[in-house]
DNA sequence: TCAATAGTTTAGAATTATTATAATGTATAT
DNA sequence: ATATACATTATAATAATTCTAAACTATTGA
């Protein structure tokens, strides 16, 4: 999503009412450069500190999940114990940093292109993501192969 | 690990006394065939059928994350809302199915070696795993890039 | 414009997965 | 055999998420 678009508009488009919180939602999460990686607490956070007027914990839960299904954020699997979300809903590849427990995108061209030989009979691949898991160099060191 | 090997012994050479929960966890866990994939509830309805005596959720949590930490299992991220663990603890690649919510091992020989093109400063690569997402192939298609 | 209504937000309760606790039980070394 | 350290258990606690029902608000159309 472009910056500094129209918010009330885009949540028109898919159907839902522009109300106060949503758009501070819409600013927080598209009004920026990068793509950008979240959690729910997170996200409360950010809007907590920009309104004068406090959100319920529920409706971020609610409308990032509306998000979701409309296609304006995806969910990333990283922690089993974390849901993590990307304002890049393309299929894309991570590195996730152990240390610091951010989510760095992997751009397309740095990256070759991914050929399963194999496939799953009457099965039709979905998605193809790479999660490539880094770490501080001097301390915590394992091998990869 | 072997099939029908010794689990006394290998329990004891982790540190782990083999009661017979513990015993009774290998062989669900380590006696088969093939690389096997579970969640914690998976476990304990297994064990359940399995013994005469009840084992409790609290004893299965605690011995996967022990197995967990010794090397015996490995947790597989896919879902933030549930844990899989694998007992296929090397770095390796794997189908989701989205419909059965099935983990299935990809070969080493059915994927090129992935090579990434950039790195993050200071920060080694500790693993690289691809998720392969499918589903029914006449039904929920998405397109994949 | 302004009420009716359909959709939204909220606080708090409920649910689910997981972890901690404290009492009881058991494997092991002596 | 017995003491002791470690395990198991039921249950309580915690954390993340979802549900609920009442209050609130944006939109529609008279």
């Amino acid at each position: 999503m472009p910056k500094n678009c129209n918010f009330i508009g885009k949540l028109r488009e898919v159907g839902l009412r522009p109300t106060k919180q949503r758009v501070k939602m819409c600013e927080v999460l598209f009004n920026r450069e990068k793509t950008f990686h979240f959690t729910i607490n997170d996200l409360v956070k950010m809007i907590s500190e920009q309104m004068n007027q406090k959100i319920s914990l529920a409706t971020v839960y609610n409308t990032v999940h509306v998000f979701e299904k409309k296609g304006y954020v995806k969910e990333i699997s990283i922690d089993s114990h974390k849901s993590y979300f990307d304002t890049n809903t393309s299929a894309h590849h991570h590195f996730f940093d152990e240390d610091t427990h951010q989510l760095i995108d992997i751009d397309k061209k740095d990256i070759d292109k991914i050929n399963i030989k194999k496939n799953i009979p009457g099965k039709k691949i979905n998605s193809i993501e790479v999660l490539v898991r880094v770490a501080s160099d001097n301390q915590n060191q394992k091998k990869f192969n």
